[in-house]
DNA sequence: GGCGCACTCAGGGTTCACCCTGATTTCGAG
DNA sequence: CTCGAAATCAGGGTGAACCCTGAGTGCGCC
């Protein structure tokens, strides 16, 4: 054993803890253990282990919150997210906070220590159907589901609309689409009003928001 | 032998295409082979393999090359990077293109196959270090190299262009600052002058890109 | 002490953004 | 056929955006 990365464990069940512990057996040094998020919190701050072993879904908040709190403090561990979820939402958001790794609970014994072990090393683990949410997630290819409020937007406000938001002139939008600076003047003022917005800066970032543009 | 994906294989070099060939054996049909970005993209159009094996670099282009073609013609097949490079900008550029695995040709025969199989079913697959790379892009902290635009503007002025870029107006800017809208103009022309820029709706995208706002 | 620079402000001007009222045409639903 | 929604345009108005010239104050630097 060339190695013993030191691991706290985070979860809220002491059973699961107990097996976790078991299964990693001597392979690791178990320096610490916490059942919520505060309890976390302190356990990490204070021991620093190399890996945190953390649960997505803890009593008083969630795995994020245990990360960003570690985070902010400046505190340098890496985290393995370990649940029983396999919904894709708590993947990204475990991730996005800065966890490098996630397993379901199902994994076997000798690849959650493997997986501890390349955590450590400073490699990512996924188990393989997990890692399919990160990668559509980062090439984020979010279909909008038809927003609402851009129905109420006739066919002829909705091109203006979107050359608004990009911040073309009356005068440029007007040439671009054929019609006089009036008749662009007339859609921009009823799309603003039907979107209640009330200049074009606030519906450049309400675009931006909904991707439109 | 339940099920028998068909993988294209493209590389530029006949000794790789036909290792990985033989490394594959019959766990896959090969249906086509590939040397360069053009071939590549006739093949897969041609055939629709379930995976495409991917190098990354090609005598023509590159593999993202090879997938955004065949994306923009609405193709839709699988692809799981193939190379000799680990470099970080060479497995994100894969990635961001579409490719749902990146794996090293150091890669053992019987992983391969498992690898293709597992793109075909839908997982994501890497080379453990690889997966880290993605990790890092993916929670992107890129620490802006304090852009040397920005230097040439003032104190004040960067206050200003900072109200300005998130669409104040003037009057607010005043108000904020506690100082004449006419010293907010003289600030916010010379600011625009300074960038070379001609309105605030540049100046707002401008400040997007940068991530200043 | 003079020189440059950042910051402050004013006057005066042009163009643009946005609003309101009102009008015409086309077109499809009832 | 009638009614309404969509699309087109005009006139006329207010305020915001942006420009130029000019000018006063404080501050550091040679």
């Amino acid at each position: 054993m060339a190695y013993q990365p030191s691991v706290v464990i985070v979860d809220d069940h002491d059973l699961v803890r107990a097996g976790v512990k078991a299964q990693l057996g001597d392979a690791v040094r178990v320096i610490g253990e916490a059942a919520d998020v505060h309890e976390a919190v302190d356990a990490i701050a204070d021991r620093t282990p190399d890996v945190v072993l953390l649960d997505v879904h803890l009593p008083s908040g969630t795995g994020a919150d245990v990360i960003n709190a570690i985070t902010a403090r400046g505190i340098e561990t890496k985290f393995l997210a370990l649940s029983v979820s396999d919904a894709p939402d708590d993947v990204i958001s475990v991730i996005r906070a800065g966890a490098r790794g996630y397993v379901t609970k199902a994994i076997k014994d000798t690849e959650l220590i493997e997986a501890v072990i390349r955590i450590a090393e400073g490699d990512a683990v996924f188990s393989p159907r997990l890692a399919g949410f990160v990668i559509d997630a980062f090439s984020a290819t979010i279909p909008e589901p038809t927003d609402p409020e851009l129905d109420r937007l006739s066919p002829r406000e909705q091109e203006v609309m979107r050359l608004l938001a990009r911040g073309y002139a009356y005068k440029e939008i007007a040439r671009r689409l054929n019609i006089s600076i009036k008749t662009v003047e007339t859609h921009a003022s009823k799309v603003l009003r039907k979107l209640q917005l009330s200049s074009r800066h606030e519906l450049s970032s309400w675009a931006a928001r909904r991707r439109i543009v």
